[in-house]
DNA sequence: CATTATTTAGAACCAGGTACTAATATGTAG
DNA sequence: CTACATATTAGTACCTGGTTCTAAATAATG
């Protein structure tokens, strides 16, 4: 593999992964660790440690600024254990070519992005859902979904959320989920060794 | 200042500015270094640069969606109007990165698609599901899910699907859909039509 | 007073690097 | 083939922002 393949394998997986540390680019990689810091000095990639850093003060930045960009959902208020709001606007990549009508597989990611947000813990899973499509969602709409939480059952227990999705007054989607909010069940061990990704 | 006072004080710092080291609490606060780590393993907060990739990961899982063009689940085999297999991998993009458990919404969507595409009709979109995630999926994988048509209640009415998803043996999510089928016209929100890959 | 809680100190260690020097491999041009 | 350049590997010292542990000094309290 030359330079140039390897450093645009390096760009890939950084970016399919920005967690990943150098020692484990040089396993995917077969390089030594000063193949891979040469490469990433070359391409001006800062070190794990500033990577992490930029993501959390660009996300700090966001939730103080509100305004966000993607797609399945833009959280534009979060009161965490409380309630939170998302909007995600219905392209034509989400929809159905025949009928213009939305997915509901992305309907449903949205609400379920955001009842996960919504709870405050390490780990939040989605245990079970109740969900009802109540209208078509049409290409071009924009679904603002409000997540309430409606009980939280201590530390480690589950958490209902109850998500409702409007397209401006109308109902389209109401979703009733459980979600398990992990405990600290912490799998550090002491030495956390960053094994625990792959 | 007594001691609860000044973990308060510890805590309204850090929830101001997360991005704080234990140096700059020292000179805020007029204590040593090792009460301020003391403090922080009291009140269970962690260390900045945990806090920091806790913050990047948070934002990072949230900004990851449903990839416009992917299909969810390759569909191996399919009796119309009786039941449908369709399997599915859990790759890199599935999961949360902190975990590497996947995310609801794509094990959801690939029962959701195979409940609609096992319905024989132009158009079937789902109208609303009762699912629970029995256990979660890991990176790494393979969801098999096997739809069984429960009734039909003729053209133009609803149909009840069940599906099962699979990992080797083990059930991880099962799901009770309602899905509309009308020959011309739809009045319910969000499923995927039959025959949707090729 | 003894006991307990609180605070401080210091050393060893860790991950995940940077910065720098130096040696070795591999090409490539003349 | 030689000379030079590029690419790769090796190794050391050092850095930050901690953890973990032991131990001592300093309150606070019954």
């Amino acid at each position: 593999m030359s330079k140039k393949e390897r450093q645009q394998q390096l760009l890939h997986i950084i970016a399919g992964n920005p967690f990943v540390t150098d020692r484990e680019l040089t396993r995917q990689l077969k390089v030594s660790i000063q193949t891979i810091r040469l490469d990433r000095m070359e391409l001006g990639i800062p070190e794990l440690r500033e990577r992490m850093k930029q993501m959390a003060e660009h996300s700090y930045d966001q939730v103080r600024s509100l305004p966000a960009d993607e797609v399945i959902g833009d959280i534009v208020d979060l009161q965490l254990d409380k309630s939170g709001i998302s909007i995600f606007e219905i392209r034509e990549d989400h929809v159905f070519s025949r009928n213009g009508i939305a997915r509901g597989h992305y309907v449903f990611a949205q609400a379920n992005s955001l009842a996960v947000a919504v709870i405050n813990d390490e780990i939040a899973l989605t245990a079970s859902a109740d969900i009802r499509f109540v209208r078509t969602v049409q290409l071009g709409e924009k679904c603002i979904a409000k997540a309430q939480v409606r009980s939280l059952a201590g530390r480690g227990g589950k958490a209902e959320v109850d998500v409702f999705t409007y397209v401006g007054e109308e109902l389209v989607f109401q979703g009733h989920f459980i979600v398990y909010r992990s405990a600290n069940d912490e799998h550090s061990e002491g030495g956390n060794h960053s094994a625990d990704r792959h």
